[in-house]
DNA sequence: CTGTTTCCATACAGCTGTGTATGGTCTTGT
DNA sequence: ACAAGACCATACACAGCTGTATGGAAACAG
């Protein structure tokens, strides 16, 4: 879960660690995600981090200026896997399984992101905007894709809308089944979603691969 | 937004307006949905009630007390108006136009009510497992519909799970679009939904009874 | 009219979190 | 080796929230 991406590759040598912003906006992220943007507070991390406060207050400002590039390290973090699958899939079955094997195979970490961002952002105006545009460019890809296989306009949006919707309250809700059930799905997801039918032996290729891993929560 | 049920109908003199515990939970109902649960603070209901903190502690033992009633009332306000509108359907597009009607002319308190829920089952076992009864109980409600329809027991599901989460996305992700526009987006969910068309008749009549109200935030 | 009950105000103690000030220690350049 | 700077520990002042203790005012019973 620690991310070692020394933002300001610090010369010292490796024989003392010493702790950079990025360790402090890691242990602020998983702060986040499992308690909310409430619990992200300057005495919980320096404990979690084994470290004074005074560190903290050497590196950032104040907690404004921690909650911050917390925003921006989620920015970062959105990786366009959405819009790059679906802009490398040759049809239609290629691009709503590879959706699903995004969501699927995507870090719990950043689907748990999201879910607290979005909780965040019913309490600040700042993370609402941040969280929507996000939000309008992925569904927007969808529902792009969902054009070019020939779907109206109106009904590529509300397919794009209902597929992202419902991914994202699975994890609102937090649904967690098994690998194996959840592929039992596949079919009749597909069909709801796209309103075609899926090739079977497709679909049984899909379920091959995926049939040993198991969902996280 | 006051409820004026009084739970112990104090008989006191309507002279003098005395506060019971109905007036504090609606008071941190209220919080809870516009700020979440950690801004309901007793300091801060008792500046908005214009009361001190003596009273607080003369209706209840604790904040955690006032927190318990807080899960009660969710659960006696869920009023059953999904499995009411789907038993009374005569076919499907009655069932679906239905549910589209409850979620839209539900007082937006409601739909708030139930997202501030679930923000903050993410804190709360004991809140995590009201929600999940309440979600399974509705999901099951609209399958046991589309099973009556003639689907699949699995389609019947994942349509049911769809709607739902569909729906409970919309207040996720804070969607907020005039009425007119999503009544024009009626007859293509109805088809992603249910995988079938609406009556054109119907989907008119339907669109003219609302067309006049706007949807609330 | 008097005592009791109901409801609330006030005051106090304790905890927790923030932000700042200050000094200490290790590292690096020269 | 020494000065400068990077990094952190400690201590303090301040604010906010909780819970309790206690007293006071209004209503009610007798």
């Amino acid at each position: 879960m620690e991310m070692e991406i020394p933002l300001t590759p610090s010369s010292r040598k490796p024989g003392r660690s010493i702790l950079g912003k990025e360790d402090w906006i890691a242990a602020a992220l998983t702060m986040l995600v499992k308690e909310g943007i409430a619990a992200v507070e300057i005495t919980r991390l320096a404990n979690e981090l084994t470290v004074s406060r005074g560190s903290f207050y050497w590196h950032f400002k104040d907690r404004g200026d921690l909650l911050a590039a917390l925003i921006e390290e989620w920015r970062q973090l959105n990786s366009d896997s959405i819009r790059e699958t679906l802009s490398n899939a040759d049809n239609l079955e290629d691009g709503i399984l590879g959706l699903f094997t995004v969501w699927v195979s995507m870090e719990p970490f950043n689907a748990k992101l999201d879910q607290a961002m979005r909780d965040w952002a019913r309490l600040s105006q700042a993370v609402k905007s941040a969280v929507e545009q996000e939000d309008e460019s992925r569904i927007g890809a969808i529902q792009s894709f969902f054009e070019n296989r020939g779907y109206t306009d109106t009904e590529a949006f509300i397919r794009a809308r209902i597929i992202y919707f419902t991914q994202v309250s699975y994890y609102s809700l937090g649904v967690n089944e098994p690998m194996a059930q959840r592929l039992s799905y596949l079919k009749e997801y597909y069909r709801c979603f796209t309103g075609r039918e899926i090739n079977d032996q497709t679909a049984e290729a899909y379920c091959e691969i995926y049939s040993n891993k198991e969902l996280v929560a």
